[in-house]
DNA sequence: ACGGGCGTCTTTTTT
DNA sequence: AGACGCCCGT
């Protein structure tokens, strides 16, 4: 077969389909074009079942666009049973099938999102006798780090157990590495670590609970201690495609190796110099010794950039060379040299984003470009406030993506919490989000009681009937008990009604915007209407696709994938650098590439560093045609004392890293 | 003793 | 936008 529109390399990737395969895919190299083409070849010229490949993603953006591109390139009665998902859902998806199967997991098992899993570390805090407020005390944990700390361990495949013998429990462990973690920490912080680490896991085993990481974690352990099982998994998937490979972890590389270990089908694509999400705890090692893990590993470059001019693929190379640990490859194109890249130094923040709202007006009139042309990106999602709203006083229409998502605002999380709540009215997690919305007259102190209680006795017992709570008064009693009612109506309800018919009561009966969120204006409360009702669509559609949709499918669908927003067309689109690998923009900006802010400030280590430079890679490569890269020459800055004092930061090093020539310096201007 | 309203501080990056 | 501390009303 002759395809067309591939480069030799790019075929080459292709049709390599027997053994492992490694593919370094440069930024803009066509690697998606590669993915969707290799799976069609699969199936149409190897005679592949569709439902013995799997390809999973890191993001569910790029496995929605994948899923796109198959759907109206593959043509295939059984193409529905092609496997393609994030690790995390395949990982749920298993762990739903086989729960019944092991004493690993429990069948019903509920996903904890990252807030109710701190909410859980927090408790675990104080009933340990330690405190999670008060940073200057002593007895101070913080929990958010904590709960970073665990999730690092679980990645690791370490458990609370494993932690305090500190000695390896399984063959699949990257014990050097684990020790390198260990080490980090004094000898007291480990303890306190492993106790609230402890637990937690008592705590989430108890309440039936998984967060995101136990997802793969157990998954393993399955396939660890049933071999049955996951060799019923090595037949189904004979054939394994692997997105973004530079940003797997330790348990999703072991996930990956278990899974290929008998047809060794394994074909990985990554960039190892677009790996920036270590801190999650990716190894780029996974990368950059696969050919040591399969030494019959067939590895091809796609080097060839189709995206971007050559003056941004220069700066980029210029940017990257000054990394050292990576791969041996390059990237060139054959685009046109194109405009040089421009430098914008504003005076304050606010200067930064006027200039880009004037420039982005006057490069719509100008130079012919869609408002849907250019994107804006920062580092840390603080800077899209700003941005934001100078974007909507100029009329330039605009969206963060990525950021506080259409399912974080909070009218649609308290809808959220009430469903997750119903489908398990003995979580008190759950509980706590919304026994007081509206406002019933149960504070913190009945909460604690009523959540304390809830240990040693079912928790809608404690509702229906609070005899057991000490000291409550009259109106508290009153607003428990209404909370009960409702709760239990819906609570029978689910068991007969479809999910959208749930909710559409729900919503009536609640009227969110009239009972919580009256103090806003006008606008605003049209707006949550508009939410509230958007939501309605979002269940309805959902319940006509799946016509047994349960609300705990409902609800797992909108845990683990709450960014399907779609990346609308005529909106500047703004979202952080980490959040917009994987796209591409006629127009970029990068924003505060100053001193302060990128590199950032927590970036220590000269390997923190190094990721920092590859973020910045990420970023400039992003842009097609334009690049523009803006810094404010002073910020508001919080100083030791706590006082916020303006600083004069100056540029980014990373502007220094490419040559001058490339660059365009704009005269700073007031708007 | 308890709930609620209001002012103040803080926020890397994400499945 | 959320979390937390402080103060006032019941």
């Amino acid at each position: 077969m002759i395809c067309l529109g591939l480069n030799s390399q790019q075929s080459e990737a292709m049709r390599t389909t027997e053994g492992p395969l490694l593919i370094l895919a440069g930024a803009g190299s066509g690697k998606t074009t590669v993915l969707v083409n290799r799976i069609q070849y699969l199936i149409n010229d190897k005679k592949v079942h569709p439902e013995n490949i799997v390809a999973v993603t890191f993001t569910n953006k790029a496995a929605k666009e994948m899923k796109e591109r198959i759907n109206s390139k593959i043509v295939h009665p059984e193409i529905q049973n092609l496997t393609l998902s994030t690790f995390h859902s395949l990982c749920l998806n298993i762990l739903k099938k086989e729960s019944h199967m092991t004493s690993i997991v429990k069948s019903n098992f509920k996903l904890y999102k990252p807030e109710d899993c701190l909410t859980v570390i927090k408790q675990c805090i104080k009933d340990l006798g330690y405190q999670y407020t008060k940073k200057n005390q002593d007895s101070y944990v913080n929990p958010a780090s904590i709960l970073g700390t665990i999730s690092t361990f679980k990645n690791e495949m370490v458990n609370a157990q494993c932690l305090i013998k500190e000695q390896r429990e399984n063959e699949y462990q990257d014990w050097d590495k684990i020790l390198e973690i260990i080490e980090t920490y004094s000898w007291e912080e480990l303890q306190v670590i492993h106790k609230v680490y402890s637990l937690y896991e008592e705590r989430m085993d108890k309440m039936n609970a998984l967060d995101f990481d136990d997802l793969l974690f157990k998954v393993v352990e399955i396939f660890m201690y049933h071999p049955d099982i996951l060799s019923k998994y090595q037949e189904k998937f004979q054939y394994i495609l692997i997105d973004e490979y530079q940003d797997t972890n330790r348990v999703q590389y072991i996930f990956s190796k278990l899974l290929a270990a008998k047809h060794k089908n394994i074909a990985v694509v990554g960039d190892d110099w677009q790996s920036i999400f270590s801190w999650r705890g990716a190894d780029i090692r996974n990368i950059l010794s696969f050919d040591k893990d399969y030494p019959d590993a067939k590895v091809v470059k796609l080097e060839q950039n189709y995206r971007s001019t050559q003056t941004i693929i220069q700066a980029a190379n210029e940017l990257i060379s000054n990394n050292l640990n990576q791969k041996d490859k390059t990237l060139f194109t054959k685009n046109k040299a194109g405009e040089k890249i421009k430098l914008y130094r504003a005076y304050s923040e606010h200067n930064e984003a006027a200039f880009i709202a004037n420039k982005i007006k006057e490069l719509r009139e100008a130079a012919g470009y869609e408002y849907g042309d250019f994107a804006i990106l920062y580092r840390s999602n603080r800077k899209s406030g700003l941005l934001e709203s100078t974007l909507n006083q100029s009329n330039v229409p605009n969206k963060v993506l990525s950021g506080l998502s259409f399912f974080e605002r909070s009218e649609i999380k308290d809808l959220i919490y009430y469903l997750r709540f119903i489908s398990d009215p003995n979580d008190p997690i759950f509980m706590q989000r919304v026994i007081n919305v509206p406002k019933r007259g149960i504070g913190g102190t009945t909460l604690d009681k009523i959540v304390n209680l809830s240990q040693s006795q079912p928790l809608l017992s404690i509702l229906q009937d609070p005899k057991d709570l000490t000291r409550i008064n009259q109106n508290t009693k009153k607003g428990i008990s209404d909370f009960y009612k409702l709760i239990n109506k819906y609570y029978e309800m689910s068991k007969r009604t479809s999910v959208s018919q749930l909710l559409e009561s729900l919503v009536k009966e609640l009227q969110l915007v009239k009972t919580v969120y009256f103090n806003d204006d006008k606008k605003k409360r049209k707006d949550r209407e508009e939410a509230i009702e958007q939501f309605l669509v979002i269940a309805k559609e959902m319940d006509k696709k799946n016509s047994n949709l349960t609300l705990t499918t409902f609800i797992e669908e909108l845990v683990l994938d709450p960014g399907s927003e779609e990346s609308n067309e005529g909106y500047v689109k703004l979202m952080t650098m980490h959040g917009a690998k994987g796209l591409e923009f006629p127009v970029v900006f990068l924003v505060g590439w100053d001193k302060f802010t990128f590199p950032s400030q927590q970036a220590r280590t000269e390997f923190e560093k190094e990721e920092e430079r590859r973020l910045a890679y990420v970023g400039i490569t992003r842009a097609e045609y334009d690049l523009y890269i803006t810094y404010p020459d002073t910020l508001m800055v919080r100083s030791k004392t706590g006082f916020l004092e303006e600083r004069s930061v100056g540029m980014s090093s990373f502007i220094g890293e490419f040559d001058s020539k490339l660059i365009k310096t704009l005269e700073t201007t007031y708007f």
